[in-house]
DNA sequence: CGGCAATAAATAGCATGCTATATAATGCAG
DNA sequence: CTGCATTATATAGCATGCTATTTATTGCCG
């Protein structure tokens, strides 16, 4: 018996995920962001300053992954880190005017992206996929 | 109005794609595979010696990803590619006897991600889910 | 048949993500 | 107060995936 790649969630889950980020890098590309970094400026933009490890918790990626989306921000122009005042090992990550100008039309570009992708689906689906890949993704932390 | 990454469905999928990549990696790693690796060895266990073109449409990778995934395969002893008898300009890969070898441990392998991700649900709620996730990828392709 | 568009792969360059390891600062145990 | 485990980052090395470009072959059009 064959293992059905259309039938297994782990395979729809890896081109869900793919489709996002191409649909999502074609909209803030001209931002000049990457998924990644946006991912990151959310959270900088609901709390200015956290650090490295801050950012490890709240989005759930590995310590190295962070360590080498922040340098490309900072590269990019869209933070500065600067050291903690209270902890010689930490770096706080601060937006720069560019990285909190594109709060708006980042967002608006994420929100256009996800009605995009749901465009088939009803309010009730919509709410049901999001709180089964949230079952999910709880279930294999 | 803030963003939340939790009710993004995008942020929702690239989340569940990150856990399911890393619990696969987990399974079958010892056995030397990988994950894109497992989703090539897929198509050619249905079908042996298709050519890149072939795994590129069934998978809808690009071909770039496609030719490195299948450099690392033939590196590591689980295929071989041969001239294509009919176009000088492709190759068929075919799979060696370690990559047929891998077949029923590497799906039993994956069967038991799968089904440890959704062991939460019942089988409705999964057949919602699958369901769900295909209709948002056809939106988006 | 000769030229040119289309097709099949390969390659370059980059972003994201991982594991594993190294470095440096902190902080607690004794 | 010293020493060691813990914590915060950084770095190395790799896989996956993308776009863009290159190379080689095919195959059709005129």
């Amino acid at each position: 018996m064959a293992f059905d790649k259309s039938h297994s969630a782990g395979y729809l889950a890896n081109h869900l995920a793919r489709l996002f980020a191409q649909g999502l890098q074609g909209r803030i590309g001209p931002l000049g962001l990457a998924p990644a970094q946006f991912m990151t400026l959310l959270e900088l933009w609901a709390e200015d300053g956290l650090t490295q490890a801050d950012l490890v918790a709240r989005l759930d990626v590995e310590q190295a992954t962070m360590a080498n989306t922040l340098a490309r921000m900072e590269r990019d122009g869209l933070i500065h880190r600067l050291p903690h005042p209270d902890d010689g090992r930490a770096r706080q990550n601060w937006l720069t005017s560019k990285g909190t100008a594109l709060r708006i039309p980042a967002t608006e570009a994420a929100r256009a992206q996800n009605e995009h992708a749901l465009r088939g689906l009803d309010a009730t689906e919509r709410q049901d996929l999001l709180a089964l890949m949230r079952r999910v993704i709880a279930a294999m932390k």
